[in-house]
DNA sequence: CTGAAAGCGCTAACAT
DNA sequence: ATGTTAGCGCTTTCAG
């Protein structure tokens, strides 16, 4: 029915008839590597441009071995964060001229070593965003997937680098701004247990308490949504805290939430923190003290260590750590008198 | 300085020489079309699978003339929308065994068009979604780019299917809904003036005026953003209408803020509408009146659509119209006795 | 049913 | 400086 507009992709060997060269000679043109008369190359480029000649990629990957291309792996590309990495990747990575190919495990770990696998035979490289993989399945996984850059992961297998948020420090940050604001009696709403981010919190936790001996900290299982953190209202105000430090920006908005519907005021009887200064952040009422993590630069350094790798392959292969950087906003002030 | 682990790839004449055959015979075992000797086949797969061997997708790629892969061109990640269609179709894709390229033109309009060639060179077909393109250039460049799916444009030069989002339609709602709550005073603030989606909102409300001749109704400028919003406060103050649409659920909530901060009380002494359903439009205080659009079927549908042309490359190429669903919440209410 | 050989489009040694 | 030739790794006729 419908005819097809066939237009035969034109190749290397139609430019080199119309100009009446060798394959050879039009791809050094092209490349530009290799010395070539100059009236000659003249007429090749004559050539190509009338034809609108374009290099086939796929030829010139096999050839090469090379495909101009880096992968990225995320777990769910519905999450703002990783969002934000692939965006300054790709932005970072288009400067240099290479594109990104996406692979989204949707948060199963077993899909994360798969498709890091197959990125990896069609890139020139990889990024990997697995935190649901195991740290033995990781060590196995890394080598094969060289030149490969880590984000919130480390691995002692292969020194390849990574570039890891230091969560840690980021809550003890809010935790020493709380004090710092008369509160001796703290809360600590979890996000999910299985989470990396989380555990990395704790820990943390663990030695704000040790450095603030004098300061009650109290821990209740939460969650990463709003409405996880609307339904830890009530018990959170029965803790009898006058400081909660809540895992995420979005379960903190949804105690917010909780919190005004019950008429307790923020600051004023109860101080929040969030953590990551999500966009809205700073327009929830009141606006949210918080730690922002500097994810679109994560991506932005994520390609330069991609680059060093593949450019000088005996790169180093440090660890970055990203300090969240406290922004302090109205959800917290000082402690009833 | 550091031992590079070259572990040399291995590829199938290496599986051919393991199992004492031809390189043929390893492709067709592997490929599963043509008949092989059960038992032949089976140590083919066995020294396979001892030697980890995956087929190389380059040489594959140039051999069957296709990569398995879609791109997708996109204006800027960061924008939501983009990055609700960019899952949805990656997550389609991966479902037929497809990945997906991104490609972001930074908002530049020349870019558009060449990411796009580019991208269609890589692979097997192209999702453009090129707001700032002129309908000339799209009409140029779409044949080249064939298999081609649409989002919110369409073109008359070749027949390829487009998705649009009827922005014109949900503003109509969104006033029919203020109507009937009363409202006879009603304001539109504007998003950007070059923005398609604008354009096609004021469509519709010239339609919506039609069809309403008893209903007043103020156009003021605006903007997409939350501060946009808010500093639009006044003048929608002073403009004395008591239903305000506002181009989009940010800078709804800028406005929100900002009538909030002078006391003025939505519902009940102004109603106010969005438009997107943002994820915090239900967490607004108080809760966002809004149009969802259904932007991650929309991802969905792309990918339907261009499977349908990638592999019965005769498909029809319709255009999916998508009418967004009016979202009642609490923002707007009868309008004051 | 299987192997030999051609070819996908390009680059790069090797000749000349 | 240019043409010839040999791959890159795979699929697919074409013989046998």
């Amino acid at each position: 029915m419908a005819g097809r507009r066939e237009t035969r992709r034109i190749g290397i060997a139609d430019v080199a008839l119309k100009a009446g060269v060798s394959h050879a000679t039009v791809s050094r043109v092209m490349n530009g590597n290799t010395s070539v008369d100059p009236v000659i190359a003249a007429r090749v480029r004559a050539a190509a441009t009338e034809l609108k000649y374009k290099p086939n990629p796929m030829g010139r990957s096999l050839a090469l071995g090379k495909s101009d291309t880096i992968g990225i792996v995320v777990p769910d590309l519905s999450n703002p964060t990783f969002q934000a990495i692939l965006r300054g990747l790709s932005v970072a990575a288009a400067r240099d001229g290479y594109r990104v190919l996406i692979a989204d495990s949707s948060e199963v770990s077993s899909e994360e070593a798969i498709l890091a696998g197959e990125a990896r035979r069609r890139c020139d490289g990889v990024v990997l965003c697995a935190p649901r993989m195991s740290d033995a399945e990781l060590e196995e996984l890394a080598p094969s997937l060289y030149p490969l850059v880590l984000i919130n992961r480390t691995t002692a297998s292969v020194p390849t680098p990574s570039l890891v948020v230091d969560y840690g420090q980021g809550i003890q940050e809010l935790g020493a701004h709380l004090v710092g604001l008369g509160h001796r009696r703290l809360l600590y709403l979890t996000g999910p247990e299985a989470s990396a981010s989380n555990v990395q919190r704790l820990a943390g936790l663990r030695q704000f308490t040790a450095d603030f001996p004098g300061v009650e900290l109290q821990i209740l299982p939460g969650g990463n949504t709003f409405d996880a953190g609307f339904e830890a209202t009530d018990a959170v105000q029965a803790s009898g805290a006058t400081g909660i430090l809540v895992f995420n920006d979005l379960a903190a908005m949804g105690l917010l939430n909780g919190l005004s519907a019950r008429g307790i005021r923020v600051p004023e009887d109860i101080s929040v923190t969030g953590f990551d200064d999500m966009p809205f952040a700073r327009y929830t009422m009141p606006p949210l003290t918080t730690a922002a993590v500097p994810i679109a630069s994560l991506g932005d350094l994520a390609w330069r260590r991609m680059r060093d790798l593949i450019m000088n392959n005996d790169a180093e292969s440090p660890t970055d750590y990203f300090a969240p950087q406290m922004e302090v906003r109205g959800s917290t002030g000082p402690v009833r008198a």
